[in-house]
DNA sequence: ATTATTTTTTAGTCTTATCTAAAATAATAT
DNA sequence: ATATTATTTTAGATAAGACTAAAAAATAAT
């Protein structure tokens, strides 16, 4: 199969990839890697003799139909892994992030379905991103960032943009979790703050923090 | 910490030096982990500068205390991965030693110990060796070999001396499971077998099985 | 006590994954 | 259109982990 580095590289890849139809640069590759250009030249091109991504020299790399499969297996894992480790081991969606990391490297196909099966088949992870099935197909929820709703919108919190631990850190000291529903009271357009609902308090929040939260828009009244 | 080659010298390190106070050869880790004896004495360098070995050239090496306490962890981890895959994802008891083999690998305190709560804090694996503690002690559980019993004699199965997959499928064939209870009924001086009564079946088993087999003894009538 | 055999170590090579520095190409500005 | 800057690739080096072949040390046999 492919080794450690590989499925990295290739992950990442798809990640960069997934919302835009043109190449990936190798500066961006590096810079979401923490590595340098030259290096990433170097795997690209293992990644292209193993057909997972299409290569041309100083053009960037696009993933192929079987390097997003591939890459979408490992999301599948690490997102599965992530559900697993808060609804089975207590961890915060904050710590889950390094050890799914690990996981989500580990070679069974039993092992990941049967996990599935133990999760009741979950479709979102502790972050509210889509867990791809075994044929690497998923549904994105519908979803708007809480900063671009207008006053007196509604919806629910489902999920965050910026899933680092300080952010979701300070969402737990909001009281801001997944599930709670929100209103926009109110926007200041000094600072473009957000007045809000949340779970019967009222809030006012950055426009950094509406930035990184996604809301469930509910239709009809 | 370690990387993964480190912690699996050390591993077998650990395991071929539990019966012995002399050290450790140089070719019985090769044998063990197949590979050549170039390759683990350059090893063995790595592990002494870590302080895990003492090494003397030709003289093979002994695992220090910081040693074994890091390979009694890495064990730890291993078991318990192997009573997680039997006990909650339906895995058995010949499918769990690969996996376990890459999860053994996983770095989390906090992943393990919530592991070790959420199976109840199991003192043996599937196949009956103990599970080292946190401090990386643990209680061998007192048992013979069946090979070792005379007849009239009888007791739990506790436990698999070869944990092949072969073996322990041949296990299950015969329905043979630990926690059985056995008692010899005979022994055939011809070619070493033995007949016992497991769970209300009369049986012949080779010496070859006997000598796989360690059965807990009841002791008064 | 030598000689022969086995075991262990050393020396040198290979692969993977990284890096720095320099060269080549592409993009931008004048 | 040419020069400047930014990006990307190549060349060469390093470290971990493995290997083969040869040298050195320890054991065993005569
Ligand atoms: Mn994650
Ligand atoms: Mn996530
Ligand atoms: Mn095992
Ligand atoms: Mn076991």
């Amino acid at each position: 199969m492919f080794t450690l580095s590989e499925e990295n590289y290739l992950k990442t890849i798809y990640h960069l990839g997934l919302n835009s139809e043109i190449g990936v640069s190798t500066n961006e590759i590096a810079k979401k890697m923490q590595t340098k250009a030259s290096s990433v030249t170097d795997m690209i091109k293992k990644l292209s003799d193993k057909d997972l991504v299409v290569y041309k020299k100083y053009k960037g790399v696009k993933i192929t139909d079987f390097g997003r499969n591939t890459a979408a297996n490992i999301v599948r894992k690490h997102r599965l892994w992530e559900v697993f480790l808060v609804e089975k081991l207590n961890f915060s969606w904050d710590e889950v992030h390094e050890v799914a990391e690990q996981l989500e490297h580990i070679k069974s196909p039993k092992l990941i379905n049967e996990l599935d099966a133990l999760l009741g088949f979950p479709k979102q992870d502790p972050h509210g991103d889509p867990i791809p099935d075994k044929e690497g197909n998923y549904h994105p929820l519908e979803k708007k960032l809480l900063a671009t709703l207008s006053i007196g919108e509604k919806g629910i919190c489902i999920g965050v943009n910026d899933s680092s631990s300080e952010f979701l850190q300070f969402l737990d000291k909001q009281k801001i979790a997944l599930g709670n529903q929100i209103k926009v009271l109110g926007k200041e357009p000094f600072d473009d703050s957000i007045q809000i609902q949340i779970a019967n308090r009222e809030l006012s929040v950055s426009n950094k923090i509406a930035s990184n939260l996604y809301i469930k828009i509910h239709h009809g009244s």
